[in-house]
DNA sequence: TTTACATCCTCTAGCTACTGTAGGTTCAAG
DNA sequence: CTTGAACCTACAGTAGCTAGAGGATGTAAA
């Protein structure tokens, strides 16, 4: 049996992160000690490292609701796992175009500082200058 | 002179996001009508579009706050915007760097799903085994 | 001039995914 | 039995907006 301090070390989480997990509903209500306490078994342990390991590849906590959901029904279509991780897939590959501009404009910006006062920096000039955007209005949620 | 819907529109900014700004203190109390309603002129137009250019260009409100300043005392060393520039390249090379790790991941997820049941889906296999973190306990701010 | 209606106003609450704090309790070691 | 680390709940705060309620204003046509 785990203590949720324990637990935490053993995923790499924040003790306040997995007590936010159980409160959406995320992880599942422990057993308690009579003081109290939470305590833990082997499978929240999975479950726990599954969502962090899940998380730091991007998938959104929403994401990850469905692919315990499908992980819980293991008769259930492989068809639904994959779309999302498609959708992921996707989205990371949007991501990885735009820090790729955002990277060569910001390239751009610090090459050609000259080092002097700021009414001559490229980096403020840059950003003042509307007709050099990449696209207009368009946002990186990066 | 300008509403705030015409701005909004000029620099592809939602209403909402003009008086938020506003309230931060990133853009200044403009003029009023004597109904209470914004006006703008061009220069609260220029200064927006920084703001908007900045913020496609990833910086947080806090560099573009920084920038402002530095962008308003035209004395001041291009260093420091120069320093603020290069911070953000780094992050976003940072992020680059873990997106495509993880583009690597995803793929590999895709391409192995068998199409059956997800009992045996790659997807949510790779989710569950531990052993195939890229690091361990390391996040990703994708 | 009146009326219609888009746009504006303030205020409040909500979003994601946590993180931090205050004030108090429990557990395990010595 | 005492100490002190770790636990508990509850609430507030973070970034960067976004949405909605409920009402006022501005403008153009009838």
């Amino acid at each position: 049996m785990l203590t949720i301090g324990t637990l935490a070390k053993k995923t790499g989480t924040k003790v306040q992160t997995i007590r936010y997990y159980e409160q959406i509903g995320l992880m599942p209500e422990p057993g308690r000690t009579e003081g109290g306490q939470r305590r833990y078994g082997d499978a929240e342990l999975d479950r726990l490292s599954f969502v962090r390991h899940a998380r730091q590849l991007g998938f959104s906590l929403d994401a990850i609701r469905e692919l315990l959901d499908l992980s819980d029904h293991p008769g259930k279509s492989c068809a639904e796992a994959d779309a999302i991780a498609r959708r992921q897939l996707k989205q990371v590959e949007q991501r990885l175009a735009r820090l790729e501009a955002l990277r060569t404009e910001l390239k751009r910006m610090v090459h050609e500082c000259s080092g002097g006062q700021t009414s001559d920096c490229r980096v403020l000039e840059v950003l003042r200058d509307h007709s050099e955007c990449l696209t207009d209005h368009e946002e990186i949620s990066a």
